[in-house]
DNA sequence: TGGCACACGTTATAGCATAACGCAATTGAT
DNA sequence: ATCAATTGCGTTATGCTATAACGTGTGCCA
């Protein structure tokens, strides 16, 4: 799967979040677009939606924010379930990947048969930099 | 620890909780409790917060919704990260722990000197009547 | 008895997300 | 070429989630 041709839109989000060091809410996105002709929050989300469906971005779950794949490249994002470190005071977000927790979580989702579609996992904290 | 005497409006928002099936939001409780003289929103989140403090009850982030926690007696819920699988179809929860989780996620944050604070692990799908 | 801590009540506001409508551009089969 | 289907786009309006800021009342205890 290569990436997509993206549309103007889909294009401007992504450039967004690409550049930013931290997670950005859709509100946020749309305040840095005007300059580019966005007037209304469902330009974002739209935008977002698909992005998100490519696998170029994340929605963080614990913040309403988003930030960009930090792998697009390699598809390990759909190799797997994506975590997250995310650092409650400068916002830096790490994305890691552990087959032994999707092993896990599958092993459980498996003997209740319940039947994973998207797994959330966010790990909230301080960085090394902000807890030192 | 054990379990700390709640107010009147704790008590009215844990026993919301307790008796739904499903994760309840703040504004639901709200309307759940107008009987009961509730009127705003804050005096939702105030029980909530102290709720979530005493460890009675669980956000789930990926729904911005509430749930009594399934083993208060037991200090489980203290003693590491809860998981919960969430069935998008009849929206019940199970709530879980897994120590090897814990462990392989706790290795990660270590070895990034990442400080964890909170860890929010949701997977979201059917569960096995609705998957059936 | 004065100060503090805490729960509570109210109004207002901020922040996040989607419904519903219609138009424009693209594609692709006939 | 042309029609139909799909997809993206723009706009207005609305709904849901969460908190700020202010003031009140109560209990405690130094």
């Amino acid at each position: 799967m290569n990436l997509p041709q993206l549309t103007k839109n889909q294009g401007l989000v992504f450039d967004v979040l690409r550049r930013s060091e931290q997670p950005v809410s859709a509100y946020t996105i749309l305040d840095k677009l005007r300059d580019h002709g966005f007037r209304a929050p469902l330009q974002v989300y739209r935008a977002l939606d698909k992005l998100l469906e490519f696998g170029l971005v994340h929605r963080l779950e614990s913040l309403n924010a988003f930030v960009a794949c930090a792998h697009p490249a390699e598809s390990c994002c759909r190799h797997g379930t994506v975590a997250f470190t995310i650092c409650n005071s400068c916002g830096h977000v790490d994305e890691f990947h552990d087959h032994e927790v999707d092993h896990r979580l599958e092993a459980f989702t498996k003997a209740r048969r319940f039947k994973p579609e998207k797994t959330t996992i966010e790990i909230r904290g301080l960085c090394a930099a902000c807890a030192a």
